[in-house]
DNA sequence: GTTGCCCGAACGAACGTTCGTTGGTACCCT
DNA sequence: AGGGTACCAACGAACGTTCGTTCGGGCAAC
């Protein structure tokens, strides 16, 4: 027998790996070994699914930060933090991520706005660190504190779509390699 | 009267917005002022548009890349022309290049396979130029050349998802921002 | 005996696509 | 110059299929 959460779980998966609009709800029953109207005794339907699979990612991240950013250390060890939250949200809930990041766009309008205005509040954290970091001398401080977060964020969010856990590296050799390209750069 | 090139030119568009499964052929007809039906005096249908669209984004990237690989100088010189390059046809061709980067997943088993050797023969441009600037110390030695190729094209291919014309920074400094970024980090 | 999961049939709408047809335009022949 | 012809974009109806969703009933568990 299946849950309310297998059904969600199921959704977020398909929504990751075919998208919001490439996902049927018949495809979405299959998957658990029911019919797609028996989905119905569990969910509202479609649309609820694909906002609940969105919030969930963008609690992760969210979460993520706000545990990142209460483990205290200089700018530097906190934004190694955040590095390793988001690579560890990344990791642990990829069809979530995944659909919070690329399926946005088929959310109504309202619920759209509220997610763009959750990942620039998770963005702010990446931009206060760094603003403290240029500061207090740890970074440079002719850095674009709002351009290098986004660049930061661009390889966290992009990680999704390369890394496979089978890999020469773990993930703590991610963490390592990101957090020095962020720092060093490449010379 | 509409073009066949009218008709692709839209369907980038209209795919890069709204995805592939998002969008429907009487949307696009809708967006001509043509009923769907009247596209298929243009074209053999929706998946061969699909086909057109993202080749053209591919071929956009390749050919930058060899342009900016023929430019000489040294792996600096050429890491920055790439960079450059790249740039170029994210801000020029957002249309193809959203939908090359986005809706692969749309194709068919073996145009997705040819999408996916074409982006790493593409990506194999990014590691020549750091491995030989690792061997002359333009770079450092224990640089990642395949991780930060990853890590350079995944900074690139992202500022087509929050890079606007209008904003405070032009074609220019973003180029500036992207290769100090890729430099020197942030410290 | 009520509750809740699931089925299976059905709904109306939308999907991609095909079809026969039409109005206009360009070209050829004399 | 004029009439016939081939072409082409576009229409509008219709095809079969799939979509999200609704509904009534069956059946097992507490």
């Amino acid at each position: 027998m299946n849950t309310r959460e297998d059904v969600v779980v199921a959704a977020g998966r398909l929504f990751a790996e075919r998208g919001y609009h490439g996902t049927s709800m018949r495809d979405l029953g299959n998957e658990l070994g029911l019919l797609g109207s028996s989905l119905y005794s569990h969910v509202d339907g479609k649309q609820a699914l694909l906002v609940e699979v969105v919030n969930r990612g963008a609690r992760f991240f969210q979460d993520a930060a706000d545990t990142a950013l209460a483990s205290g250390g200089t700018a530097p060890d906190r934004l190694r933090a955040l590095i390793a939250g988001h690579i560890d949200v990344v990791l642990d809930h990829r069809s979530e991520v995944r659909t919070y990041l690329n399926e946005a766009a088929a959310l109504d309008d309202d619920r759209r706005a509220a997610v763009i205005a959750a990942r620039d509040h998770y963005e702010a954290s990446f931009r206060a660190v760094l603003e403290e970091g240029c500061a207090d001398g740890s970074f440079r401080s002719d850095v674009d504190v709002v351009i290098s977060s986004i660049f930061v964020l661009s390889i966290l969010n992009a990680i999704e779509r390369w890394y496979r856990l089978s890999g020469r590296i773990d993930r703590g050799a991610l963490v390592d390699a990101t957090y020095g390209f962020v720092i060093e750069g490449v010379t």
